[in-house]
RNA sequence: CGGGGUGUGGCGCAGUCCGGUAGCGCGCUUGCUUUGGGAGCAAGAUGCCGGAGGUUCAAAUCCUCUCACCCCGACCA
């Protein structure tokens, strides 16, 4: 392609309202513009990204397996009242009214279209195990909209859904995913890690997600990561073991209510009362489905909502405001507590339920109960993992430390059971002619996030230096003075040449001057520039560079398109 | 939804406190010169100062309402 035949606004300043440097570069290098909160127009050089990673996902789907289709980004509200899901999902669901008045739900996900075509199309074993994907545009009102294609009410989604007839067959198309995902990334130049995820508003059993771990605030996950025997889980799912737990009196002492004035949080009450905060137990009020849940952890530690979300199986769950927790605690907020505490219920994280003589709120203005214990003076409704595990908690399969780490989500892999299999009547029948619930699997990658997530990675102070895999152009082509006919005609050749190997090439033909096109070269980042100057030319050679190095070799302008062969299989 | 902030040519901003009819840099157009890391000179074009209402002789500027966008939090298939 020639830059003066298509259309690369690169910009030289950056926007005020990016914050992330991946998304500068997108915005600066005229990959993208934005047309509303998070939803954004792929402008040329995107889309060829788009398409590459398109193509190397679709590539190795198809080697799994997995059978491309189109579904329709439209669906009729009943399927997703269905599953439960049109209640569930709740405000990130997005829709809109036909001229009918007919409401119909814009797709953030398509287990329920893939389930209902499935249900009406495959009825006997011999049928499966089935796996069918998609590559979509794909719509969630995300409550907040961030950092460009990383959170977008409209992206591209890949989507894939197996459907099995036995749990081993099942597990056997989950490894086959997760298979093809380490390749898919890794030839996009990923390194990506696999962490043990909640399930959520999915549902299912078991669930993977595939992270690319930064060190930036793009992270917008933190993983709990095993050096020693690699385990690996998001937040919300890894299980919390304390290996520095306090020290605590074997013997139960009476309780005794003592003042606390001014004192409502842990701080305050642990300086007041001179102990440390890990002998305070924290009463949260939670409202789960405008239900009131107290949730009890550690003075020194935090309660994971998702984890609590669980504990109570609720499907909406926020933290109580003021009055209700004065409602419900007859006290202001800074003095709730477990004991007398009435028709709540009470879920007590297990490094509380080990403690003894702790420190809890009366439920009474600027007073708190010293030496409570669990079962005398209260009773917990359900002992529940419910605390946020961090950096240096102990490692649920060894003796390792756990370490945290950012990360941004690259894809996704559940195994989702029956849920939509039965919601929606997704039944076949066995070898021996019984009816049977399909079993399902659901895989999702972040098409138009990936790429942005990589650039996370790469890029240098110049802009952009894309891996293989994902740039738009292998190799950037600058002619310096188009004035030199020499120097014209030789550019020309070397274009025509790459064309002819087909390698992915853009000619810079524009007028402009050599250092606004090293410049731009650098910003929008393909992985191999050669140019041509009156200097070497005059030996027959032009100057190859690579945009990760500052090294140049002069190459004989008839071995160039082997040399640029054999260069780009030594990169990423 | 709560907290904070911003809307002024395509982009980045000044001007707003203290009202007097809009400016700078980059980009864009034309011409000449220049051509190995964001050139120089000259001549130009581009603004309902986010929108509506109000106060005033006069509003980008003051007041009221509204919309959009950004950041932090909740959310996250």
């Amino acid at each position: 392609m020639r830059w003066s035949q298509t259309y690369i606004p690169t910009l030289r300043e950056n926007q005020s309202d990016a914050e992330l440097v991946s998304h500068q570069l997108l915005l600066r290098g005229g990959y993208i513009r934005k047309l509303a909160s998070g939803v954004y127009i792929y402008l040329p050089l995107m889309q060829r990204v788009i398409e590459k990673f398109s193509n190397i996902v679709r590539e190795e789907m198809n080697s799994a397996g997995a059978l491309e289709i189109t579904m329709s980004v439209l669906c009729p509200v009943e399927v997703w009242q269905k599953t439960g899901r049109y209640d569930t999902v709740g405000k990130e669901l997005m829709t809109m009214k036909d001229r009918h008045d007919h409401e119909m739900i814009l797709c953030g996900t398509h287990e329920e279209t893939v389930t209902n075509l499935v249900a009406g199309e495959v009825k006997s074993y011999k049928q499966l195990p089935m796996s069918l994907y998609q590559i979509q545009v794909k719509f969630r009102d995300e409550i907040r909209p961030r950092f460009g294609l990383m959170r977008g009410r409209e992206f591209i989604m890949k989507d894939a859904y197996t459907f099995d007839a036995t749990e081993e067959s099942q597990k056997e198309s989950y490894k086959k995913m997760v298979d093809a995902y380490f390749k898919i990334f890794k030839r996009a130049g990923l390194d990506v890690l696999k962490v043990e995820s909640d399930s959520g508003a999915m549902g299912g059993s078991n669930a993977h997600e595939f992270m690319l771990l930064v060190d930036t605030n793009a992270g917008e996950e933190t993983i709990l990561h095993c050096p020693n025997c690699h385990y690996a889980a998001n937040e919300e799912k890894a299980v919390c073991r304390d290996i520095n737990k306090p020290n605590t009196d074997s013997v139960r002492v009476d309780t005794e209510i003592v003042d606390t004035p001014g004192a409502a949080t842990i701080e305050e009450v642990s300086e007041f009362l001179k102990v440390q905060t890990n002998q305070l137990v924290k009463t949260l009020i939670f409202m789960a489905d405008d239900k009131p849940v107290a949730a009890l952890v550690r003075g020194d530690r935090s309660v994971n909502e998702t984890k609590l979300k669980n504990a109570v199986a609720a499907i909406e769950l926020e933290p109580a405001n003021a009055d209700q927790v004065e409602e419900i605690t007859k006290a202001p907020v800074g003095f709730a507590g477990p004991v007398g505490l009435k028709d709540v219920t009470i879920i007590v994280d297990p490094l509380v339920a080990e403690m003894k003589n702790f420190i809890v709120g009366a439920n009474e203005n600027e007073k708190h109960i010293l030496n409570a214990n669990i079962d005398r003076d209260f009773k917990a409704s359900k002992i529940f993992d419910i605390t946020t595990t961090v950096q240096d908690d102990g490692c649920p399969n060894c003796d390792s430390k756990l370490e945290a780490k950012s990360g941004i989500e690259v894809g996704n892999t559940f195994m989702l059971g029956t849920k939509y299999s039965k919601s929606l009547g997704a039944k076949f029948l066995d070898a021996s002619g019984k009816e049977q619930l399909m079993i399902m699997g659901s895989y999702g990658i972040g098409i138009t996030r990936t790429p942005q997530a990589a650039l996370e990675h790469y890029h240098d102070d110049g802009g952009i230096i894309w891996p293989v895999g994902l740039a738009p152009y292998l190799v950037e082509i600058i002619p310096l003075n188009l004035k030199d006919d020499e120097i014209v005609a030789a550019a020309e050749k070397l274009y025509a040449d790459f064309n002819e190997a087909e390698l992915d090439v853009l000619l810079d033909d524009r007028s402009e001057r050599a250092g606004v096109k090293f410049n731009d070269a650098d910003l929008i980042g393909m992985p191999i520039r050669v140019t041509i100057g009156a200097k070497s030319l005059k030996d027959g050679k032009v100057e190859v560079k690579l945009r990760s190095s500052d090294e140049i070799e002069k190459v004989d302008l008839n071995d160039i398109v082997d040399y640029v062969k054999n260069v780009a299989q030594t990169l990423k």
